[in-house]
DNA sequence: AACAGTTATATGCATCATGCATGTACATCA
DNA sequence: TGATGTACATGCATGATGCATATAACTGTT
């Protein structure tokens, strides 16, 4: 019975991350503008080079996806005062409503799905989500990237911060 | 505490779909290739314009798909017997390797995350993700993409069919 | 039977996101 | 100071895509 398991699961998982992404791209950028923004507004200030590392792009390509969201009033670029070679970015006030918009967007499709639960299910659901993350999470970039379009705001205890804090102190 | 959940939950699902699909796309196919392999991998006879509706791509992309899948001997072409417009597809030998390899791939990632639940634990994420599953599902061209990975063989009672058929009852 | 409208596939053309190779400015370390 | 490395930028090529249009085949109407 596992395979049906893995079907449904992977299905369901296909199905709404399909629904969160096309919602958001509906604001006229493609997935690797709207990860960008999903990043700028968690971490403003952030480098070029690093968004790349985030959005798993290269470079040049990250370079050229800056341009664009510069030139459409979404990200405003400034050099960094303690290296000369640096440019860091940040959302612009337009930038930053329409990250609020994207994050509203995703919660949309996430509680239209969720609403079909009770709220001991939801509890469940909460508890099996949490373990399956902790599975799913690699290195501290890739927990960078899993919580990309995330309503941090609202994420008090954030199951994967958590997770990456338990395995630093495993390591020391 | 419905938000934290939101966010664990759509954080799960996004971070599960992108290990899928980036496993798949090892294979040196871009996802929207990968995902016409995987439909037709189920549904062999397929014409391009159902292809093309099932992968959301429009008509002139999927030519052009079908063509490179053809040239890299993936796919087979052949006249329709009963309408001499259409262009009925399926997988080469290599072709159906290939759908083998996807669809095994796609179960690796799911049990890796799988392994991290008891039993117990399986038998309601099943529960659960079958009920929000079906919350998910739009009409009968979504239930088809939504199993696009799928592997069908296993799935004796796939809950998308069953809930497409109680629709169609509740219809009737 | 002829004609009009529709459907399925194909193709010319332009666009645009991307990668690779390279250039340039700055930083760091020996 | 000089060598190496890092961060950003850019020229060039590629490749997937959409739009407009062409072609062939089917369907329904008169």
């Amino acid at each position: 019975m596992t395979n049906a398991l893995e079907n449904t699961f992977g299905a369901m998982a296909i199905a709404l991350s399909d629904d969160i992404f096309s919602s958001i791209q509906a604001n006229g950028l493609v997935q690797s503008e709207a990860e960008a923004i999903g990043h700028l507004g968690h971490a403003p200030g952030l480098a070029i080079s690093h968004l790349a590392d985030a959005i798993s792009l290269s470079h040049a390509a990250t370079v050229r996806l800056v341009a664009r969201l510069e030139d459409r009033g979404l990200v405003e670029r400034s050099p960094s005062e303690t290296d000369g070679r640096t440019v860091l970015l940040k959302l612009s006030e337009r930038g930053q409503e329409l990250h609020a918009r994207q994050m509203g967007q995703r919660q949309d499709k996430l509680r239209t799905a969720l609403k079909a639960l009770s709220s001991d299910e939801q509890a469940m659901l909460s508890f099996l989500s949490t373990k399956l993350l902790n599975a799913l999470l690699r290195d501290e970039n890739h927990a960078f990237r899993v919580c990309r379009l995330c309503n941090r705001q609202v994420c008090a205890n954030c199951p994967v911060e958590t997770e990456m804090m338990r395995r630093e102190e495993v390591q020391c």
